[in-house]
DNA sequence: GATGAATGAGTATTCATTCAT
DNA sequence: CATGAATGAATACTCATTCAT
């Protein structure tokens, strides 16, 4: 028997939106809770019902997988600009991204546990390919680098990124990790 | 009717040795259930009553300290070798502790988030500089590489196993990893 | 921007398919997940929304008489046919009904808790006691057996289907159960 | 962490006293609400922490069976009456705690679905069966009846239970059923 | 009238931690 | 000191029911 005081129902049209608001408070929740924040603290900070939140994100990974999906939309723009810098911007905002939302290391330690083969590898590999060979072409990375260097290269800042205190060390071990490995693309004209 | 003694009380002098229990316990259970396995199962497994686990170890954190300290009983021994090829043994065994005990990086993940002060860098500093200052007087590493360089190359490590599938392609993994850094003392000679 | 329609309306003519098409549903389900199977699997598996089965069906118990009175249907014709041999017919395809749809036993179990006061027992009685009669004028059952002898019977081969195996266990015991009940009429020439 | 306000900890010596509690306490719920009460409504009525009930019983099942248990210790004590008398009072005895604790009906429905195969109707054929021996050397019993009959009869009677209004009505339709077979064991002197 | 997303109370279950014995 | 049962908050997840579109 549903109490009465219960929130408006705001119909199906809410469906979209209500993906877009648990979406943001999962990353919200996510930065600061931990990557097993309670998926119903989730929800309330989304100002959904939990049920809700289940219906558009059946486990906590396919719920941490589309958070972090957005961010390829995000990479995926940088990466179709047809020029020869992309990668280096495509690279430095990668690292970024890694470092902000730590939360994902948790996840993706988790995921390894959990059955689900993520294809995420094979999507960055579909976005930094083109753009080293546009950079390699116009002689402006290392000619040995290649992709799976960059794909290694970015589960080792991974784990600079897992291991440091907060994002500010974070921030800086990064740096000091990338300038180990020679072969790395040019940090960004900050 | 008193209640019925369920194993006999060895006194005091039992401590030691339940402290060993449970850090083997622990070792093995971390091992096959992560490291965020139930503390009971331990205390079960090792035998003893769940409120010895506490006398001994306050917390997860403290246990799952404990137990990768004793890693480093097995590093100092090398360490303390006075030959000038220590420094490329220390670092091989270092490795292969890291690709074996994968849920530490769960553990060092989690520590971050809770306080804790770990002294574990300093801790391994103090393994790896003697060794490293007896490597390059001999001329067996490149004279720019410093501790901290080691140091932050065994955080990208981490990120390696963290994110690699199981043990065997985190061997790979790693391989391949420690060859991007030109720095690093050679492999061990297998 | 209008949510699209996800199916078309086909108005107030499709009523009474969307009814059968629920009770079929419910019917299927019910046999393979048992009485307790979720409302919306129903919905899903008819193919029409949870609404309209709230429309035809206020709550599982409707539903589930109104899957159960269609078997009556089928027994009415047997017992409409105005020969001395009906009653036998009837009552081996009641039996036989009992069997097949066990998931019912569920819902009489379930029912007695809900104040429901089903008619199903008058129901039965108006489908046998007119063959009754004419098989006990005709002499082919015991003269001594009523009509409650029979609704009695009914409920005591329930028990059997309850606690039976499966349904090839169902159908063993309930052989057994009845010829311990010498007034019953006799087993249907198979 | 625990609130301050918790209720006292009585320590291990309280085990049994808690498995009595809940196995009453499981009765009594089971009575009023049926088998499928909420587990916590009868950790709550038998005055402990949920935990406690799941230490002491893994499931629902396990739990319905353990106060089902009970009943074959007072059975039992009736079937060893070394006496030809003791079938009859025994089947008396069986049949009323069926009419009593009809929830357990349920149960037997439950069990169905769920993988445990339950031992009770051996347990029930080692109890009858000595005690039928001796009726049947007394010639107080019909001497065709079989274990096999009676524990047919009984989930006969079980039907009869599981659809009666309520236990009055049980009690006036179980002798009914009971009367129809008119092998069993003569009903009690009352 | 039909749709199906939203709602959120209800329930099961786990496990860190305490503490009587 | 050791034991391990007790405690109960925390959390995941389900599903009956409502209602905007």
């Amino acid at each position: 028997m549903p109490s009465p005081r219960r929130q408006i129902n705001r119909g199906p049209a809410a469906a979209g939106e209500n993906r877009a608001a648990i979406l943001a408070a999962a990353r919200r929740v996510f930065a600061e809770q931990g990557y097993h924040a309670p998926l119903y603290k989730i929800a309330k900070e989304a100002g959904v019902g939990q049920g809700v939140l289940y219906r558009h994100f059946p486990n906590r990974l396919a719920l941490g997988f589309a958070v972090f999906e957005e961010n390829f939309v995000e990479l995926r723009e940088v990466s179709s600009r047809d020029d020869a810098g992309a990668l280096e911007e495509l690279w430095a905002r990668l690292l970024d991204l890694t470092i902000t939302d730590a939360a994902f290391v948790e996840m993706f330690v988790d995921a390894r546990r959990a059955t689900a083969d993520y294809d995420g590898a094979e999507r960055l590999v579909a976005l930094l390919e083109p753009a080293l060979d546009r950079a390699r072409a116009a002689g402006r990375v290392d000619p040995e680098l290649t992709t799976a260097d960059l794909l290694l290269a970015h589960r080792m800042v991974f784990g600079v990124v897992a291991t440091a205190e907060d994002e500010a060390a974070a921030r800086v071990a990064v740096a000091a990790a990338t300038a180990l490995i020679p072969r790395l693309p040019p940090a960004p004209r900050a």
